[in-house]
DNA sequence: ACGCCCGGTTGATCGAGATCAAGGCGTCCC
DNA sequence: GGGACGCCTTGATCTCGATCAACCGGGCGT
């Protein structure tokens, strides 16, 4: 595989196996990487990174679900992000971090000194282009999540949630024909209500009211089941035709 | 000045003076920048681009002050940028624009053709480096703008935005001792609105209140002093110390 | 001079979502 | 078993910002 670019799945001489630094990886980069990096583990609930954090290392999410957020001195918060398997943590050429990081689920996480990473970033240039693309898309997702925020009701904020996460749970295993959807909701009732900019109550209220129309069910309380993904769509505000493009 | 990283305001070589190519700007470079390069004005109230175009090029605001937003079908929009000169439009290898982009003001933007540009980003990382930076910048803009929509009342939204326009405005400006400030407010009540997720109604009225309670003053409509940024700071709900630092 | 339009202001009322409050159901630990 | 705790649900009420509506003033074209 010596200096091609090759796809990430197919990427099983990598380590790492992450999108951030392996969707253009070269041999060469990846032993430089492996001379830099070193794993950590949390558990569920605990925060990872605190703002105002010393930061020494980036990093990218191994396995586990972790979320970005802000909080207010009089303690009303907004996450900022979900942070998924393969997204990255931290940024070159800041020591200082701006948010909480805290984990939903257990998480590892790969670290990589910092100083070695921003040096690798100057020497090869795929590193910094995949970040770039990385960090567009990242972009992009807060932006539609703007429109959420400001513009849309309870219950849009709701199916928008819920959809979003299907479509990326569902992306991996090709989509189901039947239309019938599955998906896990990692986040709790008060989690949910911090991304979506309400109050637990409100995202509870919306939630049974979905169910009690059939728009959605439930097993258990975290498990979704879509009859009819597109009757979902219809309750988001989006128009039909697809995310973001500039 | 061969090959050295220049600052910005000293790069009087290059014929574009913008962050976005020039703040490490190289000789060699701006020569092929030159040849790619032209220029597109706009006059105030025009949508330069609609949502769904065609992007053959990427741009760079050289005079005024454009907007970035997103409509919903029913008309609801948000905006989820602001585009002031030296900002960048367009991203490479996405060719439909996912937003409209319109003039507040009068705006100049500079071009570069598409291709050539994606092609200059592989062979020369300072751009990509670059334009990682404000790709990041844009990120923590944005989420910073998330917890506003998400958590910030109507009041505080209208403090923040006139803190946020106040100090970028003055920050090339030393800042005044005195404590007073002086800003342009380029918006209208509408656009401000649709930036903070409120009606204009609210605005408005908003805007009277911090008046009549002194916290600002209006010159015209559109030019606002602060007579003590620290007084208007209390309002905004931010604490005290300052940006978003991952 | 006139009317018109655009952007802004202010008032009255309404309603979605916040807030306050009570209670339900698992799970864990003693 | 039984309490304690975490997470969720549901009800009652309140409030902030939306909505509907009237009006103001300046710029512009005729």
């Amino acid at each position: 595989m010596n200096k091609s670019v090759i796809d990430l799945n197919e990427c099983t001489n990598c380590p790492i196996r992450h999108r951030a630094v392996c969707a253009r990886c070269e041999t060469d980069e990846l032993e430089q990487l492996e001379s830099m990096k070193y794993y950590r583990n949390y558990s569920a609930g605990q925060t990872m990174i605190w703002a105002g954090d010393k930061m020494d290392f980036v990093a990218s999410v191994v396995v586990g679900v972790a979320t970005l957020s802000q909080t207010m001195e009089d303690g009303r918060t907004q996450m900022v992000g979900l942070l998924l398997p393969s997204d990255f943590i931290g940024r070159p050429g800041r020591d200082i971090a701006p948010y909480n990081v805290t984990a939903v689920s257990d998480v590892t996480v790969c670290c990589f000194r910092k100083k070695p990473f921003e040096n690798m970033l100057v020497t090869t240039p795929h590193v910094g282009q995949r970040l770039l693309e990385m960090a567009l898309d990242e972009l992009d997702a807060a932006r539609e999540w703007m429109l959420l925020l400001g513009r849309k009701t309870a219950r849009e904020k709701i199916a928008s949630l819920i959809a979003i996460i299907a479509r990326r749970d569902n992306e991996a295993k090709s989509a189901i024909p039947g239309g019938q959807m599955s998906v896990d909701l990692p986040l709790t009732r008060e989690a949910m209500a911090d991304y979506l900019g309400l109050t637990l109550e409100t995202v509870s209220r919306q939630v049974s009211a979905l169910k009690r129309e059939g728009i959605i069910e439930l097993e258990g309380k975290r498990r979704v089941i879509i009859p009819d993904i597109d009757v979902l769509m219809d309750e988001t505000g989006d128009d039909s035709d697809g995310g973001p493009l500039i």
